[in-house]
DNA sequence: ATGCTTATTGATAATGACTTTCAACTTCAA
DNA sequence: TTGAAGTTGAAAGTCATTATCAATAAGCAT
């Protein structure tokens, strides 16, 4: 996985430096969305000269790059979870955060007719289940 | 419908101010969620001396009573439209912001299964599609 | 209607996330 | 190895949002 992001990194034009490697260590570890100033931070600890400019400006590029896709919850709009080709559907503990791409559902063809029925032409979709994770069950 | 807000807002202890009826005209006129900002240019047509400080005050209290809702778009986290109860179905267009709240879809319970699946106890969901309205075809 | 308690308002200041700027530094292709 | 071009981080700047507080207004009790 670490291989791929590197080459498309690389495939872009983006160099690979000792901090974009350090970040996308701590992304591509991490199975919960983060955002900047928790990148930041976790990051640190293996590269403690790091700025944060460097962590928005590599977490930028990662999500144009479509490594990186944006998770919103309460607890934050800012958080970037590494992508999975194809999967926008998401289970996410409200809790601890834990994100888990999920497959198995055949709605696309409903959501499709029901913007014709509207008259709407769509585009994306976005569908994010809340609810607490087997450790956290209990917490709240 | 503002009838409805305005018995919420004075059963739980908010009075009825000249710029909160400002407001709340605003927001239930719009057919399109709208972030703070938007509510105080809007609003200020009909009573410029409003403050922007009330209108985060007030819409943060619409959205704790439940009248307002979150909606998450490209354009913005922070947008607040009217709420539809029961109703967290959203159809977006992304060129003017139109939003729909749509019915007939049922998935409540296969939401639930795949929870179940991956042992969540689910709470609640959040399923938006994004295009664009008959209007706006054409224009991106 | 009148007064009084208490919520509300808006100007100002403070905060905090994010962006811009720029000189020094590093990558990597030649 | 060398140099052009991308990258870095400190510092300053921007913008949305929040806290503070004295003045004001709502609405209840009289």
């Amino acid at each position: 996985m670490k291989d791929e992001w590197t080459k498309k990194m690389q495939e872009n034009g983006m160099r690979i430096t000792a901090q974009r490697e350090a970040i996308v260590n701590i992304l591509l570890d991490s199975e919960k969305a983060l955002d900047p100033i928790e990148v930041y931070d976790l990051t640190r600890k293996e590269y403690p000269s790091l700025g944060m400019v460097t962590v928005y400006r590599t977490m930028e590029c990662l999500e144009e790059l479509g490594l990186l896709q944006k998770v919103h919850q309460e607890s934050g709009c800012n958080k970037f979870l590494k992508a999975k080709e194809g999967h926008n559907h998401l289970l996410v503990c409200s809790w601890c955060g834990k994100a888990i791409y999920f497959e198995g559902l055949d709605v696309e063809t409903q959501f499709e007719k029901i913007a014709q029925q509207h008259n709407f032409t769509m585009h994306s979709h976005w569908l994010q289940l809340d609810g607490l994770c087997q450790q956290c069950q209990g917490k709240s």
